[in-house]
RNA sequence: CGGGGCGUGGCGCAGCCUGGCUAGCGCACCUGGUUUGGGACCAGGGGGUCGCAGGUUCGAAUCCUGUCGCCCCGACCA
């Protein structure tokens, strides 16, 4: 007999966070690292998770007015210039498209030719040419506000990268609007920052923290940076998606004018915001085990498999049989407004082997049936939140009449865990020693499992914010929404100043 | 781009220090059989330019030089 590992995945989060990370990821076959360097292959059963987030956010998009549009891939690189700090953000890290064909040279091999009178940039974001789309667009304060949203690929040439949380090319949604007032186009950053701190919650399963950036951690180009904050089970930070109020910056870069109601030119108020396949890391590192991905109901792609144990020959059509009509009883409950998503492995395999096949992959229910349950009229039903041995049988009528009280409450159940984790890794800190000893590692071979969030007052001055970067590897997550009337002293100044979270970040 | 580690069948690794028969092991895969309510067992089998290039040598997975790639840490970032 082989001998029994006590973990599906290994090494385990405890042993090697990093590397457990990826190892979920290869056995929840969800991605891999492609030929193209720092780029990745999502598989079909990530795919579809990134499939179920964009649905349900496109749904909130088009709720609050938002219009999906396709903007180029390319962009003129004097585009890119229009804006100072953007420039700087983004120049050293674009992939520069120079030529338009390929030659065979004298020894067969293929060159560039065809050279490009001015280069082309693959966008990292598409601020300055749909800037330049808008200004066409908008004439009238009757053209406002324009509420536009793009789901697209965009390209950063990042120095190291890592499987959805940092890649060459990523998948995203960039919202990009334009507004008559300052205070609409504020109200819209932050509308589009809670509709993604809801959908985080309620969707994924995923708690976080809204706020505002520091001017260290803004957007190139933004006058204010909303984020965010997940923490990962390793207690680092995930910045899990961005909301900007970009001011005048790039109406004016861009000419987005507009004649007032008054007659009067003006310049339009703009914003953007987006989120990105790294929801799928945070995903992956918030509710994931030993055992591999844990999906939350409603972002799952299948909510239950149905593995038929089928011991013996002559039982096998029968027992096929009754779970193909299980599997149709179930389809017809509704969960969220679709049907529930079942899966029959039916591969002819060990059924045991089938079971830990899905655990890893995360599913939320297994539920098994063999001759016996059959003769019950039971199920032997498993949760995903649960041990892998620990099932229960279940009538088959009270699961299926369950099934969706079921999935709910498994959602619930990890968000409060989630909640709970945070909670007891996030430490109010009110002195320079407390915040120091807080951030040293308790264990040097694994410097990067470190304290958590640090909830304490901060006279937010970039020079020192910096030092404190420098020397303890961690920064201002945000300066909390639900904290921002809060006057605190600085923990390290004793100004007064803001409540903000320190961590160490993704 | 700096520091560290690693490249050996699909995956995970041993062998390298101290060069020497046909390069091993576990898992996976294929065939046959026995099995079957939680990661099966027995027997047989297929599959490897030892990352790549050059060098040293009678002989290189092993030593030397270069190079490419991957991972971790740092700088940068969603």
């Amino acid at each position: 007999m082989a001998k029994q590992a006590k973990t599906a995945i290994t090494p385990t989060r405890e042993e090697d966070y990093p590397e457990w990370y990826q190892q979920v990821i290869k056995a929840a076959d969800l991605a891999e690292t492609s030929p193209v360097r720092g780029c990745m292959v999502i598989k079909p059963w990530g795919y579809a998770i990134w499939e179920n987030i964009k649905d349900d956010l496109d749904r909130r998009f088009k709720a609050t007015g938002h219009k999906n549009a396709y903007f180029p891939l390319f962009i003129p690189m004097s585009y890119l210039q229009k804006e100072a700090e953007h420039v700087d953000g983004f120049a050293k890290e674009c992939a520069v498209v120079t030529h338009s064909r390929l030659e065979a040279d004298a020894d067969g091999k293929l060159q560039p030719a065809g050279k490009l009178e001015e280069p082309l940039i693959v966008r990292p974001t598409s601020e300055t040419i749909i800037g330049e789309l808008f200004s066409k667009w908008v004439k009238s304060y009757r053209d406002l506000p324009l509420l536009i949203n793009q789901w697209a690929n965009v390209v950063r040439w990042e120095m190291r990268t890592r499987l959805f949380l940092r890649t060459a090319e990523f998948l995203w949604q960039e919202g990009h609007t334009a507004h008559a007032t300052q205070e609409e186009a504020l109200f819209e950053t932050r509308q589009m920052l809670d509709i993604y701190a809801d959908f985080a919650e309620n969707f994924m399963a995923m708690p976080v923290i809204t706020g505002a950036k520091t001017a260290a951690e803004r957007f190139p180009g933004a006058d204010e940076t909303y984020a965010i904050e997940a923490m990962m089970q390793d207690r680092k930070a995930l910045q899990a998606g961005t909301s900007h109020f970009l001011g005048q910056n790039f109406s004016k870069s861009s000419g987005i004018k507009y004649l007032s109601a008054e007659g009067k030119e003006e310049f339009a108020w703009t914003t953007s915001w987006g989120v990105s396949t790294r929801l799928i890391g945070g995903l992956i590192m918030t509710h994931s085990d030993d055992d591999g991905l844990v999906l939350p109901p409603r972002i799952a792609p299948s909510h239950l498999v149905i593995i038929p144990f089928t011991p013996k020959e002559e039982t096998r059509a029968e027992v096929l049989d009754y779970c193909h009509e299980l599997k149709q009883t179930l389809e017809g409950q509704s969960y969220m407004g679709a049907p529930v998503k079942v899966e029959l492995d039916d591969r002819d395999m060990r059924g045991g082997e089938k079971a830990w096949d899905w655990i890893k992959k995360g599913i939320p229910l297994r539920v098994e049936v063999g001759p016996r349950d059959i003769a019950s009229d039971s199920l032997m039903v498993g949760r995903r939140d649960r041990a892998p041995k620990d099932k229960q049988s279940v009538g088959k009528d009270a699961f299926v009449s369950g099934i969706v009280d079921l999935l709910d409450n498994i959602q619930d159940g990890l968000l409060a865990k989630a909640k709970k984790f945070r909670k007891e890794n996030t430490r109010d800190i009110t002195t320079e020693a407390e915040f120091v000893e807080f951030f040293t590692p308790k264990n040097k071979n694994q410097p990067e499992i470190h304290g958590g969030f640090a909830s304490m007052g901060f006279c937010c001055d970039p020079e020192l914010e910096e030092k404190i970067a420098k020397q303890y590897k961690v920064t201002v997550r945000c300066i909390p929404n639900a904290t921002l009337k809060e006057e605190v002293a600085c923990v390290f100044t004793g100004k007064l100043g803001k409540r903000v979270i320190f961590a160490k970040s993704y």
